[in-house]
DNA sequence: ATAAAATATGAACAATTATTCATTTTTATG
DNA sequence: CATAAAAATGAATAATTGTTCATATTTTAT
């Protein structure tokens, strides 16, 4: 890893920077639920299939989460501007999904770290 | 993923943070650099070994990156303080290395992502 | 057309943070 | 002991950012 273009660490910031903040991570672990999910019908938590997608809309996510309408859109458009999730309208909700499995991963990463905090290799 | 801890987010939240500046992405970048690992004195990038091992000193750090000694001293200790790198004192020099392999796989899957960013799933 | 529901936007404020510069600490060596 | 080398620290600044509040936009239904 040694010759990483300066556009690429730009990219790579840019990626973890969007995904470190607690409302950010909230909502993408909001769209991370074991809900049900609409392609199968059943609990996403269980499901094999990693393109297996959950959609929810803004005031579901403010609620769920517990935070504002405004504040909840405005970190979903960060979000959106970083390309870390995707956005579906139907009529006059707008149901977000995260964008695809490099996301879900990152975040399984995260959290195994946070998890097993005690070893060293 | 439903139930996470607050605590939990918040550890996340700093982890990711950590990462998320280019300074410091140069620095952990440099970490897995494919010079010649201690350990077996070999290329790291083709290292089986997934606990080999780089480590590398402030000034070299700093020069290879083309940062300030200050500077890349100020982001160490952010690294180390969040529990991202690990030292080793050896007389006047300090060599730095990262944690362990989350860290590595961490940067990886940010790598990957921006590496391949038109794919949809 | 009007009203209601859902989402987006803009301004403002508080708080945090990356960087630089100068200085200090620690360890080794002449 | 004095000097040099390597790293850490503290203060100061410039810039960015998360949140709130109020308002605007868009779509649907009456």
């Amino acid at each position: 890893m040694k010759d990483v273009k300066l556009n690429t660490i730009k990219k790579m910031e840019s990626l973890l920077e969007t995904a470190s903040d607690a409302t950010r991570l909230k909502i993408m672990l909001a769209l991370l639920d074991d809900s049900l999910c609409k392609c199968h019908g059943h609990s996403c938590s269980n499901c094999e299939n990693l393109h297996c997608m959950i959609e929810k809309c803004v005031n579901d996510i403010a609620n769920e989460i517990g935070a504002s309408q405004s504040l909840v859109s405005h970190q979903l458009k960060v979000l959106k501007d970083a390309d870390l999730v995707r956005t579906r309208k139907e009529s006059t909700k707008v149901y977000y999904s995260l964008k695809d499995k490099h996301i879900r991963l990152l975040l399984g990463v995260a959290y195994e770290h946070v998890m097993e905090e005690t070893n060293d290799d």
